[in-house]
DNA sequence: CATTCTCATCAAGTTTGGTGATATATGCGT
DNA sequence: ACGCATATATCACCAAACTTGATGAGAATG
């Protein structure tokens, strides 16, 4: 007697019957002729030598056994596909780009070695840069993929994710709230945060003025926590020594920002294809008010 | 394109491959022609698109993916083996009457549950009696199986575990160690505990009298956890309301005894088969001493 | 009762997979 | 270096397994 052996072909027919209810349907869904998928079944009850299936007149109805044989089936297939991918993803290779911008630098690195676990053989740059600069170099085709942010419903690449942008201020420091409200920006001279922030405050008739700037948030640091000025953060990016702001301390509110995936044009390689995709499922926003 | 499906009897030649490290032993191993191993890995591999091994001069070796497969493989096969099994347990039917000591009627639920999950279509009979008198239902052919005790190197049956008996005496009592000794004993005409303590106490040239008997041990507790007798126990009987007596006592020390598991004459049945398995496995002893 | 739908069964054609024989290559001993 | 023994790859052939399209039976629908 050889080596007691299931097979996942059989096993995949029987839960594509399961799943539709109906020989027929099934064939249809496996792309089979259905007298295929009939036979199937009652070969898969040879092997084992047992009834999976009865026919209540026309409906069909799986034994306890079937039953059974079922919940074993959608493992072993799950198991099949895991591994079937995973052999596949690792033939996935190339080289590949990306831009972000340098305050979610923080955010991806374990997007990114995921990433290296799923597609070992994909040699995977990293660069940052100011949102306008990664769209640019995007469309030069010097970077494959490019993270950025940007104001709602601008347009160009896909939307990621929808996030609140908030005032924050050191943890332990009262609002500087004086007139010209003292501000600090990063990325000086095309900064997202910086546009959303002034449109802002000029619609609420504030006036303000830029006291700090520095290429990244991480320079700001000790200005803002010293208490000396007031800066602009997404709400994902507040610090145990930053301290949002809410209405009440009479700044104007802020509109979300989206974070949007912009492609290189023309046919992305693969590897900027899964890349896009995982970075898609792994960023994905919790739930927020949209549209 | 149809399902991406792995085959998984060329899975399992693959790990034969690995665990042999040839394709001839392989070949020899799963009953096929090496030619046919050796197509197999080529079929493998072009399912994959990609190399899952490379010879070093005689040897083989495996690449990176050929070793990643190898663990999906691994893991696949253990599913469909415990699949299958379960499969093929289901078909075993019949019925079976199992005898056992009563005293030991508290450790077997836990198997004969696990039992019934396995084989749900085998009606299982328990019967409590006497070790002598189920080697005699045994060999009448009235039981499929019995567990008995009996004492070391006795003839008959399989020694499934061995157990040091101790004696015994109610946790809050002192031992009553009067001449000659009370003795609490149950199963009063036949049973293997009062043998050894018997032939113990005798070799240690001291006397006793059976103060007290009953068909189990629960009618003797409370006399004993009343401190008017001592009793005759495995270790692994010793309940919260029992205290062992170590050498300090006075008392001469007990052989080990021996659990044995006794088939009916001539082939034992499909279900007779699997329940002597499984409690072998069940029971097996923790580490003992030997021999 | 006719129609439609689903399914099981059959014969036939095709593909797949295993075998045995043979060729090639490697390691080892002389 | 040479030849022997062992391990592997490759080929042609054959048998078994699989899919298909056709056909008929049985059940639901109206």
């Amino acid at each position: 007697m050889r080596a007691p052996t299931l097979d996942f072909t059989l096993l995949r027919t029987l839960v594509a019957i399961a799943d539709t209810g109906s020989v027929t349907a099934a064939a249809k869904r496996l792309a089979y002729t259905q007298s295929t998928v009939s036979m199937q079944l009652q070969r898969l009850e040879a092997q084992l030598t047992l009834t999976l299936h009865e026919r209540e007149g026309r409906r069909i109805r799986f034994t306890s056994e079937g039953e059974r044989l079922l919940t074993h089936a959608r493992r072993l297939l799950a198991l099949n596909d895991e591994a079937w991918n995973d052999m596949q993803a690792r033939q996935v290779t190339g080289d590949l780009t990306l831009g972000i911008p340098e305050d979610y630098a923080s955010l991806l690195p374990s997007v990114f070695a995921y990433f290296h676990q799923l597609y070992p053989a994909v040699g995977l740059k990293v660069i940052c840069g100011t949102s306008v600069r990664l769209v640019e170099q995007v469309k030069a085709k010097e970077l494959d993929l490019a993270l950025v942010t940007r104001q709602r419903n601008s347009p160009g690449g896909d939307v990621i994710r929808r996030e609140p942008l908030v005032w924050a201020v050191g943890v332990n420091q009262q609002p500087l709230l004086s007139d010209p409200l003292p501000l600090a920006l990063y990325s000086p001279g095309a900064d997202v945060f910086r546009e959303v922030a002034e449109q802002a405050l000029q619609a609420a008739g504030r006036s303000w003025r830029v006291a700090y700037t520095s290429q990244s948030m991480t320079g700001l640091a000790p200005i803002v926590t010293a208490g000396l000025a007031i800066v602009v953060v997404t709400r994902s990016m507040l610090t145990s020594s930053l301290r949002p702001l809410d209405e009440s301390s009479g700044l104007p509110a802020l509109p979300m920002i989206e974070l949007a995936l912009h492609r290189a044009p023309h046919r992305p390689s693969e590897p900027a294809r899964r890349l896009g995709e995982l970075i898609r499922e792994q960023l994905a926003a919790p739930a927020h008010a949209l549209s």
